[in-house]
DNA sequence: TTCTCGTTTGCAAGCGCTTACATTTTCACG
DNA sequence: CGTGAAAATGTAAGCGCTTGCAAACGAGAA
């Protein structure tokens, strides 16, 4: 495309060599059983020795298709959506589509002009990442007719379709499991709640966990912190500060779980003897890290795959495929937690 | 584009609403300043009033320009290169660009079918991932004008632009620095070779220097295995069932490291006290796991720049820029890795 | 052999945009 | 004011492909 000087080989080309009409070339290469197998056979030849590669652009533009599905994500630089982009990817491919990745950096409006950004270069589908935006993004995807779907999330009853799984209730296992455990002095490191709904639920299913348990959970008792191990770090010397220590961490994510840990570790402070600490998503670190990382299973794989089947499947006939998937994300118990301490 | 029965408007619909021309409309999108203020602002406001977008499809069909850029890695499933990805989408992004992501799972048959997928996707440039492939894919490349670059490796006498550092002097720096603190039973668990110039150069670099220092490197003490940090816990086991187990274990990556690392301290192996262990890539986790990860830095965030800048450097006039560039990969020094215990 | 109907192939009109070129407008200057 | 050159705008020819429709073909049935 760069060198304007250089001709690349076109149908018509092809179907001179082969010595038809570029229609035939053309289902030669979209429709192969509409023609007849001797011709095929004499197109393929042509097409071989012309060196031809269909022109996307001009197919996009003629046939009102791209085969092209996009996604956004908040950042390549987290293993759980790299995970689920290269499943998506894979899934695609698989259907004769490609992927095309944008990243928001958790940014809303970067976020929205990555979405303009993809309906411009052409999709016919595109899969998000939670649910909460501009409504102005729902109804230009809507009157465009491009097909989309929220992940990491599950809202049955919303308009907009979502795959996904119940991040409050995943919530409500994991306190239950530590408040079972005699755990009752709490206190969270989530994510950054402002525009990142997964997060937001996390930390809302924590709080409803514990009021159900008849406990608070106080703003001091709750840190929002960005991504990243040294975040969860800094979190825990901040709640070790406080005038009752928490006995149990639940976190936003592993990656601050690991952060608690390691820093817990670096004080000397034992886990789970002192301080029982729990992710979410199942790195593959939190099964490997020593104690191993109690935590919530992210459904990515399975994610990604129903997202790439509902985002291609045919419009037409058959029956549409469910509006609202909703995924287990089950609780995994590791080292990292444990009975509460007889207490000194 | 999905539901034909949408009607998106056109640049017509705009030329219409705003009594002018379509050219006109073109160019207040492509050249503004080409436009009197008062037209430009008429147009402006039939776009926003139409809800106009641009076509990309009908766009790179007349100009011969799609504005993006295509990328193969390996895998997204792997932080260093979620990192350069992230890095060369951001990039491109500021520079008005897309990037169009392709991942090859380490096959070479399919990367060469995901670069075919791109060409015919529609790219003004590609970037990937060591230089090593199918001479056929160079030449499509050449005859189609598709500006290249070949990334995560330096080949300054090659023909094939790159931008990279020097995998081969970076093991010697590791391996002058473990020698230097008395090491000499030395082992390796690399990436695997085939397919893979980055693994194989580790590899190679690594023998290299031990060689210049008159130690050898035989296969038993050679492992090549998949990344994954179950493959470096596998990986120690093994070595250390060797007659002479080594007392330097040096990775091709810090994920396999990590297993290493892990593994030993599973088994009650003090690090460094019994074995150094150092690491290639140095990610976040190198840094925050106890001890540190001794290990090579590599220049991730200058690679995707350097790359990005390359790719959407004008064509024209202007000097061209490098076609090698040659980036720093620094050995990091942490708790890993410490003298050789005086023997037993 | 002729007719009919289903199948295979070709024709040609776009798809929505860019851009070379032609035409008109603008404006500095004489 | 008139003039010419530069700037602004319009005209229209594609870019390479798909696809509705028409034409040609082929295979049985009559």
């Amino acid at each position: 495309m760069q060198n304007p000087s250089i001709r690349r080989p076109t149908l018509d080309d092809v179907a001179r060599h082969a010595g038809v009409s570029t229609a035939t070339v053309s289902r030669c290469l979209s429709a192969p059983d509409k023609v007849r197998p001797g011709l095929r056979e004499r197109v393929g030849e042509a097409i071989r020795t012309t060196g031809y590669r269909p022109h996307g652009a001009a197919r996009a533009l003629a046939s009102k298709r791209t085969n092209t599905i996009g996604a956004v994500i908040p950042t390549l630089d987290n293993a759980i959506f790299a995970k689920v982009a290269q499943t998506l990817q894979d899934e695609l491919d698989a259907r004769g589509r490609t992927l095309l990745l944008a990243s928001s950096d958790y940014r809303p409006e970067r976020e929205q002009s990555q979405i303009e950004n993809l309906i411009v270069r052409g999709i016919d589908g595109l899969m998000l990442t939670g649910e909460q935006r501009d409504p102005a993004i729902y109804s230009l995807l809507e009157k465009r007719g491009i097909r989309y779907v929220n992940t990491y999330v599950h809202h049955p009853r919303s308009r907009h379709p979502t795959i996904g799984f119940d991040n409050v209730g995943a919530m409500e296992r994991v306190v239950g499991y530590l408040h079972d455990l005699g755990h009752r002095a709490f206190a969270m490191v989530g994510g950054i709640a402002a525009g990142n709904d997964r997060a937001e639920e996390r930390i809302r299913g924590t709080r409803l966990a514990l009021e159900r348990r008849a406990l608070a959970l106080p703003a001091e008792r709750v840190l929002e912190k960005p991504y990243g191990i040294d975040a969860g770090r800094d979190a825990l010397r901040r709640l070790l500060a406080l005038p009752e220590p928490p006995t149990a961490i639940v976190c936003g994510n592993d990656v601050l779980a690991l952060g608690v840990l390691l820093e817990a570790q670096a004080m000397g402070l034992a886990v789970p003897g002192a301080l029982s600490i729990t992710g979410f998503d199942d790195l593959d670190l939190a099964r490997e890290i020593a104690p191993g990382l109690t935590t919530v299973h992210a459904p990515l794989v399975d994610m990604g795959r129903l997202a790439a089947a509902y985002l291609t499947a045919d419009q037409g006939d058959g029956e549409a495929p469910n509006r609202h998937s909703e995924l287990p994300a089950e609780l995994v118990v590791r080292g990292s937690t444990g009975p509460i301490a007889v207490s000194a």
